[in-house]
DNA sequence: ATAGGGTTAG
């Protein structure tokens, strides 16, 4: 059944059951984000008429509410002033923890500080929370404004919050650093209170993963051999990760050497091994190494899974050819494999890579047709072929699909379609850049200077200094409207 | 939201 049909399905199903009486219409995420969206965004002004009185005779529910905000998640400022209406204007509902802890994501993502801590001080007014995963988003997007140092502090005063921390905690604040690469901050925070929180398996392969991710397989290796001294037991998560670090660091014969160690140790190897030997062999252009491990793995019995197919399509469109990767593409769903979003995007861009646009098209039709949904990667990948190619009105028609689909445009997106914008060296697609310009501060993204200053210098060299004067005025107020707008 | 395998860009 493709994805129309489903969502015909559904519907008739649903209306169904109102008629029956037996359960409350269906509220509509997607309609409801969509008249969020339409409402005039004047500052102070509320939202739509509209939304009002609907608003009285939706039935709210946090799902409902949490599918809201993931919708809006790419208008922040839209998403948090939805969610700041029903807290103050619905007195028979509630916010769900979960849906607090969305909001502290989308404000934080903001940069409106003050917003996060009184929704955090309302969500414990509720006893509601804080939990942990509260703190793991805000220190993960403490970490990724540069501001590690603040992670660390907010996790030593959790408890000030009322939120005792554990191992858990623990573990994820390690993550939290190591995944954005502040792995130094990390091993220093795991030597200090390891013995407090009796670091266990899960520790160790954090900071493990932590030294591979910044290819410094010798000290995962020595943290590795510290595990074990101190009776720490590896699993086969601590040697897959081990295996991968060897490869992302370039060290392909001890990664081989490390592989054939784990199969003489009886270590039961699974398919995330083979994964990453296929996909560390074929990255390294070792195309018939990764090909003879990808049958011997078949051949050991170990099933392949999507994302070892996706890995063996996407090395050889790097690799080797387009071509034997849409052989392999087409030998994935004879052997009724079903190709996700991640395979689709490697294989258009496998395409859209040797030029082969229209092939590329066709192959976005049919993933709509099978009824997976292009993500954004589908999209800025894409927006950013046509750009390259000049075929800007390509881009720009995606670009407006996105907006009126359930993938609203982000951050990214803006930056690679303004970059477009600048490659025919037009008058009128300057005028575009600035608009998209002013969107995207509209919607809570925080362009980069270097994007004002080239999209100035853009309008300057056009002749539009009206524009210009207009955007200028925009930059240099941008960062203080939107904090006095959104405070609560 | 406690850890490992596919999407980027050389």
């Amino acid at each position: 059944m493709n994805h129309s049909m489903k969502r015909l399905f559904c519907k008739s199903l649903c209306t169904a059951a109102a008629g029956a009486n037996l359960k409350p219409p269906p509220a509509d995420s997607a309609a409801i984000a969509k008249l969020i969206l339409s409402s005039p965004t004047t500052a102070h002004q509320s939202l739509d008429e509209q939304f009002l009185l609907s608003s009285k005779t939706t039935p709210w529910t946090p799902q409902l509410v949490n599918s809201i905000l993931k919708r809006l998640w790419n208008h922040g400022p839209k998403a948090l002033q939805f969610f700041h209406f029903l807290d103050r204007h619905h007195h028979n509902y509630v916010h769900a923890a979960s849906s607090f802890d969305l909001a502290i994501d989308i404000a934080a993502r903001l940069h409106l500080h003050t917003t996060v801590w009184s929704l955090i001080h309302r969500m414990r007014s509720l006893r509601l929370g804080p939990s942990p995963k509260t703190f793991a988003i805000v220190s993960e997007r403490y970490v990724s404004s540069g501001k590690p140092d603040k992670a660390v502090k907010l996790f030593l005063n959790m408890h000030e919050h009322g939120c005792f921390q554990d191992l858990a905690s623990f573990n994820t604040i390690l993550d939290v650093l190591c995944k954005s690469k502040r792995v130094e901050k990390a091993y220093e925070l795991f030597r200090a209170l390891r013995g407090r929180f009796s670091a266990d398996t899960v520790t160790y392969n954090v900071i493990v993963n932590g030294w591979c991710l910044i290819k410094r397989t010798p000290k995962a290796l020595e943290v590795l051999k510290e595990m074990v001294e101190r009776g720490i037991n590896p699993n086969l998560t601590t040697y897959n990760t081990m295996l991968k670090g060897f490869f992302r660091a370039g060290q392909i014969r001890q990664a081989w050497e490390f592989f054939l160690e784990m199969k003489k140790r009886k270590c039961e190897i699974d398919v995330v091994t083979y994964t990453t030997v296929v996909h560390g062999f074929g990255v390294a252009g070792e195309i018939k190494r990764a090909r003879n491990v990808f049958d011997e793995m078949i051949r050991e019995g170990v099933l392949p899974s999507v994302a070892t197919y996706n890995a063996l399509i996407q090395v050889l469109c790097k690799k080797d050819s387009v071509e034997n990767a849409v052989v392999m593409f087409e030998e994935m769903v004879k052997r009724g494999y079903e190709p996700n979003v991640t395979t689709y995007n490697v294989l258009i861009r496998g395409l859209f890579h040797a030029g082969e646009f229209s092939r590329g098209e066709e192959l976005m039709q049919r993933m709509e047709i099978e009824g997976c949904e292009p993500n954004f990667q589908t999209f800025n990948m894409m927006i950013r072929y046509y750009s390259e190619c000049c075929e800007i009105e390509k881009a720009l028609g995606l670009f407006e699909k996105m907006g009126s689909g359930d993938c609203l445009p982000n951050l990214d997106t803006y930056n690679i379609l303004i970059s477009g914008m600048f490659v025919r060296k037009r008058s009128e697609d300057m005028v575009v850049a600035g608009k998209l310009l002013l969107e995207m501060v509209e919607r809570g993204f925080i362009p980069r200077k270097f994007t004002f200053n080239r999209v100035l210098n853009g309008l300057l060299l056009t002749g539009n200094q009206a524009f210009a004067k207009e955007i200028l005025r925009l930059q240099s107020k941008s960062g203080s409207r939107l904090t006095r707008k959104f405070r609560l």
